[in-house]
DNA sequence: GTGAAAGCGCTAACAG
DNA sequence: CTGTTAGCGCTTTCAC
């Protein structure tokens, strides 16, 4: 389990150190033979550069942006903050600064002025979910056109390909939550498939969601049930929901495609729909509350922060150890009742 | 954001690198006037050595042995082959040298042969899962008078609190299943917990996930459920199920505390009671087959491939980077129906 | 007690 | 085109 270095290699093709190193990394004013001597030297023997000596030499440090709504208009965004934390601890011996900056979810102008901010302060890469499609592209040129990496975490920019992404797969997890619905609920019942859109943000998140959901109830054996969607803003949420529930009949479950799940427990509780189940999305405060109450059936969790966890890992790891960054990364599907949620909020 | 280096350090002190170096490590030798000085700077200065500079130094090949049971006796430990490929893929820049071992999950001899051979390897660290508790606490003491880190993944060793555990919650993922079941079967009915024990070595690992089954449906209001007890080994499954399930009326769902629970689905898809709701551990193919058909309600993720992984990268990190290993890392609770399993598969 | 110096593996600058 | 050299931050050895 013998390690070859450079110097090795030096040695065996009867060359010098910094020969060697031209070879490995291509800059050129190397002869014919010497090359060929040395390339076969390092595929024989499988040569890997010593990441430590190498970002040893590179004392630089490095600046991360992580760029996302404000975590105080929408607690969503909480656990990412987390996410952060722990890799700065992670790394905090390593040369990293990260930077995190806030806009506010509804509003473009905001989301352009944050990341102008970021451009001014000339980082090695930002980490942000572009919210906002078409912004996104925009900015995205920008940062590219600064030579700045740029990966993205929670929601894509689906025009673009070759920007990295962490986060869900929001088609699987309609259907994730179609499965569980269809498992608690009784046959020959309706569900309603509601999109509580307060910024209209979220429309393609939303839309994907319900694809997967009712393509699910499209596949089953003999199905007998049916889906109807609800869209409702926030502040009339009550009346739509209650007039909706009492025009159909047998209406069995409600899946919720935001994190606000709660507010339509809030609603049934105070009606005589108590029974209806819901399904919902994220670990918020309120949601875990009616989880544990079993006003809530299962939340699915998009591991916020995992999600800015890795996304930062992996630029770190790129910087100091050469290691590439991956296109995309999907997490897990997370499934969480009144029982398993512990073993989420402590990771 | 400046980082700050020994080098700094000496001068700021007005000492010599050297001086510096035997204050952060203790290595005495220095005047009290000189320790002081320094010590309060590095407080000051909140300093951290540069782990890439002090493993540049250390050009040592650390050795780690993975000790379990052979994957081919019982798949279930495959998944902890990929998490260890995983892990060597990871850090092949590194200088870490990871061998693997196996033992016969039924034999104590082979257990003690197995570790003997890693003690004559002389590794800087061992990952292993002590199946058998009086045998594991025996080597474990051998290990470390060895000089050799012991880490454990899977099964914990009870008694001794000082060794490192990566793993699952077993009572808590029992209870995980109660609620499952709780949800997918009707009020008045009898669930099976059953336990199907071939080698006896899992005796602690079921009977924790009995307890927590059982007291799940103790603690829910107005409990019209009841729950049996069946403990059978794999020969006499077939005619202890069948005959259990004919002397009690109104069993709704069986929990298999075991890896095994195709082999109780094959039985009741020849039966009568092809509607009993299984629910069951571990994503071994032929339960992935039987949960895509939903024969298998849901599977309960240990994840296995993880926690070699982790338990690999917690040591190598140890080395390298002098990173603390967790005393005890409880992975979630990972819940699989057929919708999610695709998420947990590739990761 | 203390400082100076060498060297870990790699890179980059500079002679030749 | 190629070899030599200095130096990244830290540890270790050796002389004073």
């Amino acid at each position: 389990m013998k390690k070859y270095t450079i110097k090795d290699i030096a040695e065996l093709a009867g060359v010098s150190k910094g020969t060697v190193d031209r070879v490995i990394h291509k800059r050129g004013k190397v002869s014919q033979k010497a090359f060929e001597k040395v390339n076969k030297l390092l595929e024989e023997i499988d040569y890997h550069p010593n990441p430590m000596a190498r970002s040893l030499k590179n004392n630089k440090v490095y600046m991360i942006c992580v760029v996302l709504p404000n975590p105080e208009e929408d607690s969503f965004w909480e656990p990412c903050i987390a996410g952060i934390n722990q890799a700065k601890e992670e790394f905090k011996s390593f040369l990293v600064d990260i930077k995190v900056l806030h806009y506010s979810a509804n509003s473009t102008e905001s989301f352009h002025e944050t990341n102008n901010k970021v451009l001014a302060l000339k980082p090695d890469a930002v980490l942000l979910t572009p919210l906002f499609s078409k912004e996104s592209i925009l900015i995205e040129n920008k940062y590219k056109s600064a030579g700045i990496i740029v990966s993205t975490f929670n929601n894509r920019i689906d025009l673009v390909q070759s920007v990295s992404f962490v986060g869900q797969d929001l088609y699987q997890s309609g259907r994730v939550g179609a499965k569980l619905m269809h498992m608690i609920t009784p046959e020959k019942s309706k569900i309603i498939i509601c999109h509580i859109d307060e910024t209209f943000n979220n429309a393609s998140h939303m839309q994907k969601k319900e694809k997967g959901f009712k393509d699910y109830f499209k596949e089953i054996e003999n199905n007998d049930y049916t889906t109807l969607t609800l869209i409702v803003n926030k502040d009339n949420l009550k009346t739509a929901l209650i007039n909706f529930l009492n025009e159909h009949d047998r209406i069995s479950g409600i899946f919720v495609t935001t994190s606000k799940a709660y507010n339509v427990v809030d609603i049934l509780q105070d009606s005589e729909y108590k029974n209806v189940k819901v399904i919902g999305y994220d670990l918020l405060s309120e949601n875990i509350n009616f989880l544990k109450q079993n006003a809530i059936s299962f939340l699915i969790h998009q591991s916020p922060k995992t999600q800015t966890h890795l996304g930062i890992s992996y630029l770190i790891e790129h910087f100091l150890f050469n290691k590439e960054i991956p296109n995309e990364k999907l997490l897990p599907i997370v499934i969480v009742n009144a029982e398993n949620l512990s073993t989420y909020l402590e990771h």
